[in-house]
RNA sequence: GCGGGGGUGCCGGAGUGGUCAAACGGGCUGGACUUAAGAUCCAGUAGCUUAGUGCUUACACAGGUUCGAAUCCUGUCCCCCGCACCA
């Protein structure tokens, strides 16, 4: 196998060399605005231009991507097909620092190696509108919405609990900390911090942002995983009265209120000090220095603490009064930061409620069952009849949530409402390498934003790292004038968080050169939405949320038409090792797209990475994998070397039609695999002659996969024009003749008969076959004539064949009587 | 805990009520070609049986629906992924 690699590598690299070179120089991927046409906008997640280049997730992604543009170009829309990067970020700052490089020149080294391993790849993107975001062309239009989100309150600075990566040295957004640790770091627990800090108003939108989940052509999961983490859920708002103040909880279990024995308020609440008596503040402080302390510790292990405030509060309905702790399971930010705590009914309550010897009080009964206070292992969560509820009680427990509910509405003491679990978007961050959030801070004036006309706040190269914001070690940046008041003022050091960059970026493609304004609204609402967005799962609950939400406010501000960015959305399954492990440098099981192509060409590749699964689905690498894909290859190329155009048989013709119906349908719905295959039996059955129409109509499916060959030898054929931009073929079903098939089935079915007999002649009787004689029925004697060729030589002996009621036929065993429809009678001697 | 997706031959993976011992690829075995190797081509690849047949066992496990199930239903086990102290 190597060898043959060796043989044909400078072969093949050299072909699709000059194809890249010839499709960059005819610009033919660069595609304009053109109303006659039906526009396709098929786009990949732009990467992250590590300098390790590109991997092999990367090389699967792109090439699922190109299939689909190329394939919808070929069918007659204007597809647009750009690519871009992501060109910010923590870990381009975090390798400068290291190497001691500038992130910036880390970042353009990094890019330039990218891009042209994507156009080893063979993909038919327009370079032209090609984005960077740490482009002041770009970057100064992320500023531009800021702005523009700052004075429609869509942006706004407020201190709060927020997360802290100690190793990051930055504050994340809430999506940015998976279970308790950084998203960056898996080993990092997330600090808990108050801070003041940017944050960007989602929220606003937070109902369409659910609505509107169910018009999306997404993948399910990724609609649903969106759904929870927006996390809708439909509560009543109680008013417990402490201290002779209103202090209003969110809760889901109206019906066990009168369980309740207890309050929990967060202990990141702002207003938590209000609270808290003389007699408790020593013993709050404390714990309080505690758990910042402590961090945010495996939260599986994390044990419910508190400790008492010193107020109580009264339950509105039973007007008795408990006590109210501040405690570290309580969410500041959820509902309103307090919770009423129901041991007997609610596993965390129960715990803190033992931890700390709180009474318990059943008020709900299982069906069946009795359970009580001073026995009970665990809370009892689940619904049943209530208990010591007044009035309420030998009410069921569902019932009985909207009866308090509308009981508690009807006197005021409460009220039904929603609660959500996403946040607004944390946008500040204290890194240098991203863009500088346009904000003056001036002694007098207060926040004063930069004013349109200075943009871009250009980010500053000379600076210090190590030690805090680098941002803030460049006085001549950081000091400024009060546009308002033309005295000493401060810069924001912080800049935007890079998802930021990101939830535009694919309007700024419609139209990447424009230097007046961010994109002209007519080239944007040409070419959006996207139609197909491709890209890997990660980005459910981050990337796609916020762009969902960008759209939406950009439309309100009058820049959009439209609701959606995305219409549709693929996502490639993940690429692992040949061991089944994630591809990782520490386990060795990395696969490099470059080595790859160098050894087997790009076409290779491309064909190999989505013919093994549907591309939807999770598959390993695999060597021998990657080789059939080349064993195929090198079959085509020695194919068309000796193919001679002529005439196609009328079954050649059928199978022809057949396959680009199917073909066609497989491609359109992403059953890249199955396409694959179809195309590989079709190019199967090809014989030496073949005509013109069916030799191009292959190689335009062939140029999906591998378009480099595909177009050499659609030259070789005689063409001037490049295959890329020809017309997908369409298949004239007419042409298509399923008894053929059957035909073929038949005839396939006789020789797997005749060989079985010969086998079992030759072990049973030790005869060799010499002469084989077939009896069909008189009206299939023309169907098994016609295949009596093909039959002889792939049995290589000598066949003759009569119909059974042939007077003159040798038939010396009487076999002919066993002919059956479709099943000739065999006698061999 | 909640939510989602899966478990198919030696392997990767199609197939989601009959035409399935199951596409296609890979591996392996045998044969052709060749001085030889590679490449290529052909055949075989659950078991037994057989002049082309028939039977048995098979699509995680156990039941069920059906004339008929890898495919539908119920339960069990296992694997993967996402969310996770959201009141």
């Amino acid at each position: 196998m190597v060898k043959q690699a060796e043989v044909n590598k400078i072969n093949l690299n050299a072909i699709e060399k000059k194809w890249q070179k010839e499709w960059e120089k005819g610009k033919i991927f660069q595609v304009s605005e053109d109303s006659k046409k039906e526009k396709f906008y098929c786009l990949e997640m732009f990467p992250y231009p590590s300098s390790y280049g590109l991997h092999m997730g990367h090389a699967l992604n792109y090439t699922i991507g190109d299939i689909q543009a190329r394939f919808k170009r070929m069918s007659g829309f204007n597809v647009l097909h750009p690519m871009g990067y992501d060109a910010f970020g923590l870990p381009a700052e975090n390798a400068a620092i290291k190497a001691g490089e500038h992130p910036k020149d880390y970042t353009l080294k990094s890019m330039a190696n990218f891009v042209s391993q994507q156009k080893s790849l063979g993909l038919s993107y327009d370079w032209n509108r090609m984005l960077k975001t740490c482009d002041p062309e770009y970057y100064r239009w992320n500023q531009f919405f800021f702005l523009k989100f700052f004075e429609a309150n869509l942006a706004y600075r407020k201190k709060a609990a927020v997360n802290w990566c100690p190793k990051c040295k930055t504050v994340l957004a809430n999506e940015q900390v998976h279970s308790g640790k950084c998203w960056r770091h898996e080993d990092t627990d997330v600090e808990i911090k108050q801070l003041e800090q940017w944050f960007i108003k989602t929220t606003d939108y937070i109902e369409e942002l659910l609505k509107f989940i169910e018009n999306l052509q997404w993948p399910e999961r990724i609609k649903l995983m969106q759904e929870n983490w927006i996390g809708k859920s439909f509560g009543t708002e109680i008013n417990f009265i402490i201290n002779g103040k209103k202090w209003p909880i969110f809760t889901t279990r109206p019906d066990t209120i009168y369980g309740v024995t207890f309050m929990v308020v967060s202990a990141q609440h702002p207003r938590l000090m209000d609270l808290v008596t003389e007699g408790q503040k020593k013993e709050v402080q404390k714990f309080l220095d505690k758990i910042k302390s402590v961090s945010e510790k495996e939260i599986e292990q994390l044990e419910k603490e508190g400790v008492f405030t010193g107020s109580y509060a009264e339950n509105p309905l039973t007007n008795e009064k408990v006590p109210v702790y501040t405690g570290n399971f309580v969410i500041a930010e959820y509902g309103s930061g307090m919770v009423m705590a129901v041991p007997a009914h609610d596993q965390r309550d129960f715990e803190f409620a033992k931890k700390y010897k709180i009474p318990i009080k059943v008020v709900i009964m299982p069906s069946g069952k009795k359970i009580d206070a001073k026995t009970m292992k665990e809370a009892f969560v689940d619904e049943g009849i209530l208990v010591n509820s007044e009035k309420f009680s030998k009410l069921e427990s569902k019932k009985a949530i909207d009866e308090i509910a509308n009981h508690l509405e009807s006197k005021k003491l409460g009220k039904k409402t929603v609660n959500y679990k996403m946040r607004d978007w944390l946008i500040s961050r204290q890194r240098y390498w991203g863009t500088p959030i346009p904000i003056i801070y001036c002694d007098k004036c207060g926040i004063i934003p930069v004013s349109e006309k200075d943009l871009p706040i250009l980010l500053p190269e000379k600076v210090k790292f190590g030690k805090g914001n680098p941002l803030a070690t460049n006085e001549d940046f950081v000091n400024t004038k009060c546009p308002k008041c033309n005295g000493k003022a401060r810069r924001e050091t912080d800049t935007m968080d890079t998802f930021f960059d990101s939830s535009w970026y694919f309007l700024r493609y419609c139209d990447s050169k424009n230097n007046k304004e961010p994109f002209d609204k007519k080239k944007v609402s040409y070419w959006m939405p996207v139609n197909q967005y491709v890209g890997g799962a990660e980005h459910a609950c981050m990337h796609l949320i916020y762009a969902r939400f960008f759209t939406k406010a950009l439309r309100d501000l009058q820049f959009l038409t439209f609701d959606e960015p995305f219409t549709k959305l693929f996502n490639q399954g993940m690429l692992l090792g040949k061991d089944g492990n994630k591809m990782s440098k520490s386990l060795g099981n990395v696969v490099n797209p470059t080595d790859i192509i160098e050894k087997y060409g790009a076409d290779t590749l491309r064909l190999y990475l989505v013919s093994v699964a549907s591309p939807d689905k999770d598959f390993s690498w695999s060597d021998e994998g990657i080789d059939g894909s080349f064993r195929f290859v090198n079959k085509v190329i020695t194919y068309f070397k000796s193919v001679k155009s002529g005439k196609s048989t009328e079954k050649i013709v059928s199978k022809f039609n057949k396959a680009v119906k199917e073909i066609t349908e497989d491609i359109d719905n992403f059953r890249y695999n199955l396409a694959v295959i179809k195309l590989r039996e079709f190019f199967e059955v090809l014989g030496n002659e073949e005509s013109l129409g069916v030799l191009e109509g292959f190689l335009k499916m062939l140029s999906l996969f591998c378009p480099h060959i595909a177009e050499e030898f659609w030259h070789k054929l005689g063409n001037k024009t490049f295959i890329s931009l020809e017309k997908w073929p369409v298949a004239d079903e007419k042409k298509i003749n399923e008894t053929f098939e059957k035909q073929e089935q038949q005839v396939d079915s006789l020789i797997g008969d005749i060989r079985n007999i010969i086998n079992i002649i030759k072990e049973k009787q030790n005869k060799e076959a010499k002469k084989i004689y077939l009896y069909v029925l008189p009206k299939e004697f023309d169907i098994y004539s016609e295949s009596l060729e093909s039959i002889k030589i792939s049995l290589n002996l000598e066949v003759k064949i009569f119909a059974v009621n042939d007077k003159q036929k040798y038939d010396p065993q009487n076999k002919s009587g066993k002919a059956k429809p479709g099943k000739p009678a065999i006698y061999i001697e």
